[in-house]
DNA sequence: TCCTTGCGCGGGAGCGCTCTCAAGGGAGTC
DNA sequence: GACTCCCTTGAGAGCGCTCCCGCGCAAGGA
């Protein structure tokens, strides 16, 4: 005799979850699965007492909408992609990852959004994500921090899915954009220095193929200029943001120009490398050399003496990319948005009073 | 005349956003759509030529499968939730997050997995998680270091979808975990200690209601115990993972046993905190007093002078967290399974030569 | 040559939901 | 009292996919 598959039983998938439908929602609730629907949906058609009856039989069921057959239908997924390409995390600074994922999480929390970490680790894995978000599997992208010019970012953008950047993007792009104000953090650190009456002032910058890079020596370039000094590439060294290679270049720096009296490091870490270095020429912190950094993470407040350094609102960024895909989600596509927020330099000991001014 | 609906027309949806489906796939290489999906399922009942044919078609439309769809009828969503509490994110020791968040990801992106981002930010939120995880809307759970006594984990565990815990529960609970050899670690700096010659060890603990914070104090009592010492209550501090705080205990323990001769904080920021009080009250590190912290973060290579600390495998807890999950996801449900992985102690100079015996 | 075996394939149902359409019914108007 | 209007409701189709079922055909055994 054959094995015969039996019709009535409920085959596996979904439904053999034991989870209760809409359907049997509306048989308890004693209405149609259309108006339960729109309880659901928010639909302003439903009258009082048919929606206490839908939220009660609810709450009995313990109803949880199931989002694959909303989604289904709708088009909608109600969630938004997070990329982050995977050289990224390591560079930053301290609590950078876990503040921007919470400013992000507060803003998507409030519309019932969800957060999809995309971390590509394979030339394979990028391939593959560029399908994956164009697919319609999330609502909006957001990204992180690309190198070089990446041009997923438009890429996607262009197959009609909104995107926003955290930090700008190295080429010109119609793609949406929060940054921090790096040209404008840096001026504000290399300013201070000059107004305690530093003169030889150098800086170690970060990766140059970054938009934080180039930034930052940007401001300190700016501020230079704008206090009429010259500009002496002799004063510049370039790093990485690591702290071992800051105690490298302020090793170089020194090397060069031994009467230094300052250095704007464009992270906190490299700035510890260079207090280590520093402090092993014998040079007093912030007798000799003052030093500022940028960043201000918790690093800073943990060196000998501790660092100057520039705050950046990460909450704030994550926050306003949410805001700002939000936005375009809501609306037709849009390009061209682009937020920068302020940053703000904190003084402490490693360029304070107990200078020589 | 009424308006009248045109029903030939698509609706919006997932029709309407241009993307092919299985159905355009199956016409264009000449096969059924049963056929075409069985490629993509990667059934074996294909013959190589059907495969080819499929596998040219799929890659000329750019066809991506659409999960929501597949979702429905097979009931796995074929992504894995990670959960964050709200105050966690803030206590881990410097890029805790990414490097775990990583080493999740290498796991999962294996096998094609999404990773699904959950902070609930508040008590509404949390209510919600519950039924969230429940419904079927992930395949898995992640949850990482629960403060109290959460029954959260077990009680998704108890609705039959697979979790796994990153740090031990409080609670004795059936739910797998991962956990770094927090007592071990902790055992083996002050077992360090013991051996340079200190006989007045103190500590400032972690917060005592963490997993994390028991355990370190737990291996401090341990190793004491071991070398044949008296644990006396006068030695031990309690504080919450921060810099200040470890500030104000070292101050406090000083004040009670200036003649203390080494310090065991359960994290490094604290200990960072230890260093500042120290220097302050003139006494010397490591000659007067030997210090060793925990998590071996960015922190402990830009204090003065270097923190010997523990570090800790965070991107293979990650790993393990994923495997361990993988495994339920396989299998039928399991509970109890625990792993423990090996910390290691680095010595640098806050405990190092230059001391004292 | 006929029958068995089994592999590969297509038909078709249905996962749970949303949304359109049209119908029912109560209130308001002349 | 008859008609209109609007508010609420239910029926039903269909989103794109997977999987069960059974058919047909080629290969192997008798």
């Amino acid at each position: 005799m054959y094995k015969r598959g039996v019709r009535a039983l409920p085959r596996n998938g979904a439904a053999g979850n034991g989870n209760p439908t809409l359907e049997e929602v509306a048989r308890v609730a004693g209405v149609s699965r259309a108006t339960a629907s729109r309880v659901f949906t928010a639909s302003p058609k439903v009258s009082p007492k048919a929606r206490r009856a839908v939220e009660r039989a609810a709450e009995k069921l313990r109803y949880v909408p199931n989002r694959a057959a909303r989604t289904l239908v709708t088009g909608r997924t109600d969630s938004v992609g997070l990329v982050i390409p995977e050289p990224t995390s390591f560079l930053f600074g301290d609590p950078f990852f876990p503040r921007l994922v919470r400013g992000i999480g507060e803003v998507l929390s409030r519309r019932q959004l969800q957060l999809v970490l995309l971390m590509p680790q394979s030339k394979e894995d990028e391939a593959r994500l560029e399908g994956y978000l164009s697919a319609g599997h999330v609502d909006g992208v957001l990204m992180v921090s690309l190198h070089g010019n990446d041009p997923l970012p438009e890429r996607v953008h262009r197959r009609g899915t909104p995107v926003v950047l955290g930090g700008k993007p190295n080429v010109d792009s119609p793609v949406n954009y929060v940054d921090v104000d790096n040209v404008g953090g840096a001026r504000s650190a290399v300013e201070h220095l000059i107004k305690i009456g530093r003169r030889r002032i150098a800086t170690v910058t970060g990766p140059l193929d970054m938009g934080a890079g180039v930034d930052r020596l940007q401001g300190y370039h700016d501020a230079l200029r704008q206090a009429g000094a010259q500009i002496d590439p002799v004063l510049q060294e370039s790093g990485d943001f690591g702290q071992p290679r800051g105690a490298k270049a302020m090793e170089a720096l020194l090397h060069r120009r031994p009467d230094l009296d300052a250095v704007f490091c464009a992270s906190d870490a490299m700035a510890a490398g260079a207090l280590e270095t520093l402090r092993r020429h014998k040079r007093r912190v912030p007798q000799d050399v003052a030093v500022v950094g940028f960043d201000d993470s918790t690093i800073a407040t943990s060196t000998v003496p501790p660092l100057s350094s520039v705050r950046q609102p990460i909450e704030e960024m994550g926050r306003e990319m949410a805001r700002l895909l939000l936005a375009g989600l809501d609306s037709p596509p849009s390009g061209g948005k682009r937020v920068i927020l302020a940053t703000e330099l904190v003084v402490r000991a490693s360029s304070g009073k107990g200078g020589r001014e």
